[in-house]
DNA sequence: TCGTAGTTACGTACCGCGTACGTAGTGCGC
DNA sequence: GCGCACTACGTACGCGGTACGTAACTACGA
């Protein structure tokens, strides 16, 4: 009966700085910083509240004064590096915006690999995203279709992109913790999947991997992705 | 200098049985079977070593006769419900052959919505989802390009349905552990976007609120997003 | 045939996690 | 200048993954 009100918390719904009572001691600039340089040094599965705060010097609860859950601080991670998003001015093609766009976003992943895991939808509402998500539209001007086709592009591309980057880099971030190493690892896994495929019961898969048996260029194939992606929004005037 | 080897485990590469000592009470089916029961009823996060012990009926640590990790489970239960994909004779026309694909994997993801969570590139080999795969390719046998090509539109087709649907099921899963009902966030973010709209930073995003301001029929998206995607490896003959 | 080695089963225990709660101190607004 | 809303943070709870030790059990080599 008595209990708290139990209403949704949006973080950004809230402004940082109350009047009232003494000035906090961090913005949360500094918190987002803080957890940010963990997740790039330790892995994100390092910032927990504790190492968090221990970073800044304050108490572990007092980050609650900040945030409501720990989910929020993920929320900071993630437009504290949208934040990095290098916004041009639109020169009039949408193709070639768009591609530095995904480019651009691929290397923010690259600087910041725990990020793909943290891509939620979610998380679409940060100031940072809205900016970036703004900046996208100021660069497909130029395509002469709706609205809701150009934000169904972005989705899309940013989804594609997400993704791409996500299984480039989750070997990597998953053997972070792993008392072996990415190369090991692949090493049995490419020896266990040889032997299923030498089973027989594939043969389109053996065939596919005979036909190109070395290492992939991962360039091209990002490359290629993206300009089917761009494709498959093209009106071609 | 003792302790132990600490060679890379992959739980599809080791038998089930290895005839030695007392014969398992359990079998992987079973286990996975348990932990899919809980996740689909009580949420992915319900998913412990505990629960899932309990579920069966044995102690926690005995799982770790079967598992060497949590992690594990997880593949289990990625592959168990693979297992529910309907693999049919392709017809020859491989467009409506990879559409249907598509929409099973959509239906398989919302009888089991933590799937898109755990759907990552390392799970790729498990027994259901080399068949998978090996399905998709049987599908696209008429479609005139490389193998590697066949194998970028099943990645790139996984990727997107992935994302897609779980974007649509993230908030409904999210909000599952929280103390308010998912209309009651969206009604808390959905303000705070509209006061941000309102500042008019966001001129482009703003139109595009304004242009289409009634919920989005979902299904409608997913067909467009499926087709496009298909058109940009379609050689057009 | 019979050890014995490799397994299974599982209780106990450790450490780290998110976070509820209570208390003390602080400074703006009335 | 009073009071209240806020900050700071120590303590504690319950739960998580899992290392480790022990006892029972069974297929295999001698």
């Amino acid at each position: 009966m008595a209990g708290r009100a139990a209403e949704p918390e949006v973080i950004w719904a809230r402004r940082e700085r109350t009047g009232r009572g003494p000035r906090p001691a961090y913005t949360r600039a500094d918190i987002a910083a803080a957890a940010v340089r963990i997740a790039d040094a330790e892995g994100l599965d390092a910032v927990s509240m504790r190492r968090v705060a221990a970073e800044l010097g304050c108490g572990t609860m007092s980050l609650y004064n900040y945030v409501a859950r720990k989910e929020d601080l993920h929320e900071l991670m993630v437009d504290a590096v949208g934040g990095e998003h290098e916004l041009w001015e639109p020169g009039g093609d949408w193709r070639a915006d768009m591609l530095r766009v995904a480019h651009q976003t691929r290397a923010l992943m690259h600087r910041h690999p725990w990020l793909p895991r943290l891509m939620s939808p979610v998380y679409g509402f940060s100031p940072n995203s809205l900016r970036f998500v703004e900046h996208c539209l100021a660069c497909l001007d130029p395509l002469p279709v709706s609205y809701g086709t150009r934000m169904e592009l972005i989705a899309m591309l940013n989804a594609v992109v997400t993704m791409y980057v996500g299984n480039e880099l989750a070997t990597a971030e998953r053997t972070r913790a792993l008392p072996w190493s990415e190369e090991q690892e692949n090493a049995v896994r490419a020896a266990y999947v040889g032997g299923r495929l030498a089973s027989g019961a594939y043969p389109r898969l053996a065939a596919g991997i005979t036909e190109n048996p070395g290492p992939v260029d991962m360039e091209e194939v990002f490359e290629r992705m993206l300009g089917r992606v761009l494709d498959g929004f093209d009106p071609g005037d």
